[in-house]
DNA sequence: TCTCATAGCGATACACTGTATTTCGGCCTT
DNA sequence: AAGGCCGAAATACAGTGTATCGCTATGAGA
């Protein structure tokens, strides 16, 4: 072999960091869904071999980690409203949103805690909303009910919605048990008040679900505001 | 090769079947965790080739769906109780029990559409619970509001207990905020609010935590069920 | 009873995964 | 100019879900 066999190096090796391989793998997982980051395809974003990640990051579980984190530096909203209610509405609004943005948030909302500095902060905000509203104990359950209420819509929002994109079928006919699985089940009798929800419920879009089931749980954090515990 | 040669078959194939590959592949969940549970596992636990399973299942999606359904059998009251308050109460602690006992389920609770038999008549029991109580859609939204909590605070928890676990910290010292990463943060003066409600905040057991976020919760439904929609 | 077809099962194959280990090439120091 | 070192890349490995293929044992028909 000559020199003028050697093949140059194809791209000099761009400087790689943390943000750098966050953002690539969102992209990816935005376009893809969870399933589709994987580190080579990654690494091949960022020209890159796959074992250099590792020098950044040093695991795969550790990668959502950030990417998640990342994503809650999208739901802190730039300032606070006075209102504790309202302060709540917009950080789990901006949650919503965020999620539907980065469908794959939904997979991993709620897996691990959220210790990274933006979660924090989100966090922090909630608290912060409350704060001397309450006793601390009261403050504290009033958020984690909020955000137990919140990650659980959340996933069923985007659990439907791929379910719809799958069958082919719209959310009214979903819900109307026009699937021929739905269908056979409900025959059977087996489920009366299922039947009848889903025959003269009105089917409402999630947004406004999402949003009355918001409200109701912010009535009952109300509540316990007005009457301290016992 | 002669006749004497030829190996006999190492185990005549036992007949194979959906319940029995469900069983086995929660077994093996149980032990260690979902990421545990593959076909080549569940087949030889089986003792089959991984491809028999494609007889009875036609992708893993499936057999993980499968396996929640089995769990919602598990979670399903023998009797409902007359108070619609107590019916609800008791779908939600058995569920948490079921996670408990299945932390996997923490992992797929509410990952896709439960449209198993048993997924559904749990749904149709949180429905039949309120009945009547008041129009259809209410009772919609009050049974959507509940489930969305209970996937909640079961990942949350779930994935609190899995924290502590790894890091060997009890939940009182992860709490306190005596993880080194935890403390580095709160460090930075930048979470005033959760710094105070770690330091300040008396600390619950989760069984406490869950059912007190569950009759707030509840509270607000039966408001609601007082006061039919606008 | 012998032959043939068929169905079901195991083995093989493939493309890919996360990650450990090894190898190599270029730079810096002496 | 030589040697050492460090970072990146290549290789390696054990495993994955699933498609395909080939055999074998059984049942049917003649």
């Amino acid at each position: 072999m000559t020199v003028w066999d050697r093949p140059e190096p194809p791209n000099p090796p761009v400087p790689l960091d943390r943000e750098l391989i966050i953002t690539a793998a969102i992209a990816l997982a935005d376009e893809g869904g969870l399933e589709a980051v994987s580190l080579r395809k990654v690494a091949a974003r960022l020209n890159a071999g796959p074992m250099r990640l590792y020098g950044y990051i040093s695991t795969k579980q550790e990668l959502f980690d950030l990417m998640v984190d990342e994503v809650h530096g999208e739901i802190l909203p730039e300032e606070q409203p006075g209102d504790w209610r309202e302060a709540l509405r917009v950080v789990a609004h901006r949650t919503r949103r965020a999620a539907l943005r980065h469908e794959w948030l939904a997979d991993l909302l709620g897996g691990r805690p959220t210790l990274g500095p933006n979660g924090l902060a989100v966090t922090e905000a909630k608290l912060a909303a409350l704060d001397g509203l309450a006793d601390i104990d009261t403050v504290m359950r009033a958020v984690e009910t909020v955000s137990a209420y919140l990650i659980g819509v959340i996933r069923r929002e985007i659990a439907n919605l791929r379910a719809e994109r799958a069958t082919g079928l719209s959310k009214r006919d979903w819900q109307r048990a026009s699937g021929p699985h739905m269908t056979r089940m409900l025959a059977t009798g087996r489920f009366p008040a299922l039947t009848k929800a889903v025959h003269d419920g009105t089917d409402v879009d999630p947004e406004r679900s999402f949003t009355i089931g918001l409200d109701w749980v912010l009535d009952a954090v109300a509540l316990k505001l007005s009457q301290p515990p016992a």
